[in-house]
DNA sequence: GCCGTTTTCGGCCCGACTGTTTTCAGTCG
C-alpha cells in the first residue's frame, strides 16, 4: 500500500511551495494528498490497472499531479520534488510542527540563519539569534524553544486515556451556573484512535466567568490564550492542549459541527453551502446575498438545510460519507446499545490480574449477555500461558462458575499463539473442549510480508481457530504493524469462516477503522474484544464499537451484537 | 494545480488570537 507514502510526498511538496510563497498550489497538493490518504484502494494498484487516466479520476487530482504520482511510482523518485528540495534543503515537515512557526517564518529562518532542521533551530534560539530577526522577538524565541521541547515528547494521546480526562474537565465546568450546555467536539467526538487536543464547546450568555474558571482549573499547567469566546490551556497530563469555545445558543449546532470536523469533511460541506447560495461558519448557516441567519441551533438542521442526511460524527472523515448523505444512502451503523458481550479477556490464570469470577461479575454489571475467557496458551511463557493440564483445570472452574451465574454465558476460549510456521502452539486434542479458539501473533514479528501473510492464513485454516486477535500487531505510538497483506486476510476470512478481531485495547485498536471499512465492504463479520488484563480494562470494549462505527460497520457486521444462541451457532464447535 | 447546476477562467473555508500594532500579518484549527 503506497497511499501514505505518496500522500506524504504531496504534503511535503505543499509545504515547500508554501515556503516559496506560492499561492493556491499548496492547497491543491494538500487536497490531493488528503484524498489519497483516505483512499480505500491502493493508489499503486489504481495506476497499474488504469494508468494516468485512472489517477485523474481521483478527486483533487488532475493531469499535473497524476503525472507526478506516476513518475514517483515508476521510478521511486520525483524530479519536481527533488528540484524543490535542492532549492530549499529544509526539513519543513518537522519545522512546521513547532508551534508558532509557519511557512513565512521558516523561510526567514532559513534565509537569514540557515536553519534547516529542528537542531539548527534549537541552536539558533539558544544563541539568541532569532530575537534579532525582523518580525521576531524575545517572546517568540522563547515560544520556539518551548515548542521544541514539547515536540520532542509530544505524542497524540490515546482516545481511551483521553476519555476519563475529558469527563473530568466536563464535570468541573458543568458546576458553573453560567454553563448551559457542554460537549467535547473535535477528533474526540469523532472517536479517532488518538486525539491531538480536546475541543470543548459551551453554550453561555455570560462567557467571562466560564473563561476565568477554565483558565484556573487545577489541571491546567499553563494558559496559552484567553479571550471572550476562545481560550486555550495546556494540561499537566501529557501536555495535552484543551481549547474552549463559548457560543450562543443559536450557534451551538454550527459550532459543534464545525469543531467536530474533520477538516476535510467541513471544507466539502462549506463548498456545498456556497453552491446553494449559503455561507457556513461556526456561527451558523447564512444566506450569501443578505447575510440572513438560516440555521445553526442544531447539527441536524444544518445538514438538513444543505440537503444531506445527518452524518454520525465517526463517519465525518471525507471517505465518501458526504456523497452518500446527499443521496440519502448512508448506512445505519452499529451503536453502543447493540453491544451484547466481550469476546476477548484474560484472567489470573495467565497474565491478567483478576479471577474469572470477578470478570463475570463485571460483565453482569455491564449488562452483558456473554463474555469469553481467553487466556494465553503455553507458547507465551512470559504470560504464564496455559498448558494442556492447566487448561483442563480452568475449563472445570468455568463450568462451575457457569452453573453459579446462569444469566451470563461464559464462553470457554483460549488465545493461542500462531507459530512462525503458521501452526498453533496447542494440539487440537486440547482445543476440542473449548467453545472457540482465538489465535494471534505474539512474537517473531519481523517476517517478510509473504511469510507473515501465509503464517496467519494457515492459522485461519485450523478447524478450531475462529478468531484472529489483533490481526496487524500494531501498538499505537510504539510499534508499527508487522508486514502483512490485510486484503488477503480479509479474503481468507470470507473463505475459511475464521473471523478477524477488532482488539479494543486503547493502544491497539486493531483492526483499525480503515481495515474495518474494507471488511465491511466485503460483507464480513468481525469480533470485538477488550483484551482486558484487568476488570478496569473491560470498559475499553466500547472503543471497539467506535472503531467499528468509524469503519461504517452495521450491527450485522459485528458478532458482539448477536444473541447467545446465534453466537453459539456461528462460533462454537469448530468450523462447520 | 484543480474544478465547474451561477464559471473552461477565476475563484479556491472561515474566523479567532497574538503581538505590536493604529489596520494587519502570521499562525492555528
Amino acid at each position: 500500500m503506497k497511499n501514505q507514502e505518496v500522500a506524504e510526498l504531496l504534503f511535503e511538496i505543499a509545504d515547500l511551495l508554501d515556503l516559496k510563497g506560492i499561492e493556491f498550489k499548496p492547497r491543491a497538493y494538500r487536497k490531493a494528498a488528503m484524498n489519497i490518504q483516505s483512499l480505500a484502494e491502493d493508489v499503486e494498484k489504481i495506476y497499474k490497472k488504469g494508468g494516468i487516466k485512472a489517477l485523474e479520476k481521483i478527486p483533487g487530482i488532475g493531469k499535473s499531479i497524476a503525472e507526478k504520482i506516476a513518475e514517483y511510482l515508476d521510478t521511486g523518485k520525483l524530479k519536481y520534488y527533488e528540484d524543490l528540495k535542492k532549492e530549499m534543503p529544509i526539513d519543513v515537515e518537522s519545522l512546521m510542527n513547532v508551534p508558532g512557526l509557519g511557512p513565512k517564518r521558516i523561510k526567514i529562518l532559513y534565509k537569514k540563519l540557515g536553519v534547516k532542521n529542528i537542531s539548527d533551530l534549537e541552536k539558533a534560539a539558544k544563541k539568541g539569534l532569532i530575537r534579532k530577526l525582523q518580525g521576531f522577538d524575545v517572546k517568540l524565541e522563547e515560544e520556539i524553544l518551548h515548542g521544541i521541547e514539547l515536540a520532542k515528547k509530544q505524542k497524540r494521546m490515546l482516545l481511551g486515556y483521553a476519555i476519563p480526562l475529558a469527563e473530568e474537565l466536563v464535570s468541573e465546568l458543568k458546576k458553573l451556573k453560567e454553563v448551559k450546555r457542554i460537549v467535547v467536539a473535535g477528533s474526540f467526538r469523532r472517536r479517532k484512535e488518538t486525539v491531538g487536543d480536546l475541543d470543548i464547546l459551551i453554550i453561555s450568555d455570560n462567557p467571562m466567568p466560564v473563561m476565568e474558571k477554565f483558565c484556573s482549573l487545577p489541571q491546567a499547567k499553563e494558559v496559552i490564550a484567553k479571550g471572550k469566546t476562545k481560550s486555550v490551556i495546556r494540561l499537566y497530563e501529557n501536555n495535552l492542549e484543551v481549547d474552549l469555545r463559548v457560543v450562543a445558543e443559536r450557534s451551538f449546532g454550527s459550532a459543534l459541527q464545525y469543531f467536530t470536523g474533520s477538516k476535510a469533511h467541513n471544507i466539502k460541506l462549506r463548498q456545498i453551502a456556497i453552491k446553494k447560495g449559503y455561507k457556513l461558519s461556526e456561527y451558523g448557516l447564512f444566506r450569501k446575498k443578505d447575510g440572513k441567519y438560516v440555521a445553526g441551533k442544531s447539527e441536524e438542521e444544518i445538514y438538513a438545510k444543505l440537503g444531506l442526511q445527518f452524518v454520525p460524527p465517526e463517519m465525518r472523515e471525507d471517505r465518501g460519507e458526504i456523497e452518500l448523505a446527499l443521496k440519502r444512502k448512508l448506512p445505519k451503523i452499529v451503536e453502543e446499545k447493540d453491544f451484547k458481550g466481550d469476546l476477548h479477556m484474560h484472567s489470573k490464570w495467565s497474565d491478567g490480574v483478576n479471577k474469572i469470577e470477578e470478570l463475570v461479575k463485571r460483565g453482569l454489571e455491564f449488562g452483558y449477555k456473554y463474555i469469553a475467557i481467553s487466556d494465553h496458551s503455553k507458547g507465551l511463557a512470559i504470560a504464564r500461558g496455559l498448558n494442556e493440564k492447566r487448561l483442563k483445570q480452568q475449563i472445570k472452574e468455568i463450568n462451575l462458575l457457569q452453573e453459579k451465574y446462569p444469566k451470563i454465558r461464559i464462553f470457554k476460549s483460549l488465545e493461542t499463539n500462531i507459530l512462525p510456521s503458521g501452526r498453533i502452539d496447542m494440539p487440537n486434542s486440547a482445543l476440542k473442549d473449548l467453545d472457540f479458539v482465538i489465535a494471534g501473533v505474539h512474537w517473531k514479528f519481523k517476517q517478510s510480508k509473504e511469510e507473515m501473510t501465509k503464517r496467519i492464513m494457515k492459522a485461519m485454516e485450523n478447524p478450531y481457530v475462529r478468531i484472529i486477535s489483533h490481526p496487524t500487531g500494531r501498538i499505537i505510538n510504539e510499534r508499527d504493524a508487522y508486514e502483512v497483506d490485510v486484503e488477503m486476510l480479509l479474503e481468507h476470512s470470507k473463505n475459511t469462516g475464521c473471523f478477524l478481531e477488532i482488539d479494543a485495547f486503547p493502544n491497539r485498536l486493531d483492526l483499525n477503522d480503515v481495515n474495518v471499512k474494507k471488511a465491511v465492504e466485503l460483507g464480513l463479520k468481525l469480533s470485538i474484544g477488550s483484551d482486558s488484563h484487568n476488570i478496569a480494562h473491560m470498559r475499553y470494549a466500547k472503543l471497539g464499537v467506535y472503531v467499528a462505527r468509524r469503519g461504517w460497520a452495521r450491527a450485522k457486521n459485528i458478532l458482539n451484537t448477536y444473541s447467545v444462541k446465534k453466537l453459539e451457532k456461528i462460533l462454537c464447535g469448530g468450523k462447520k
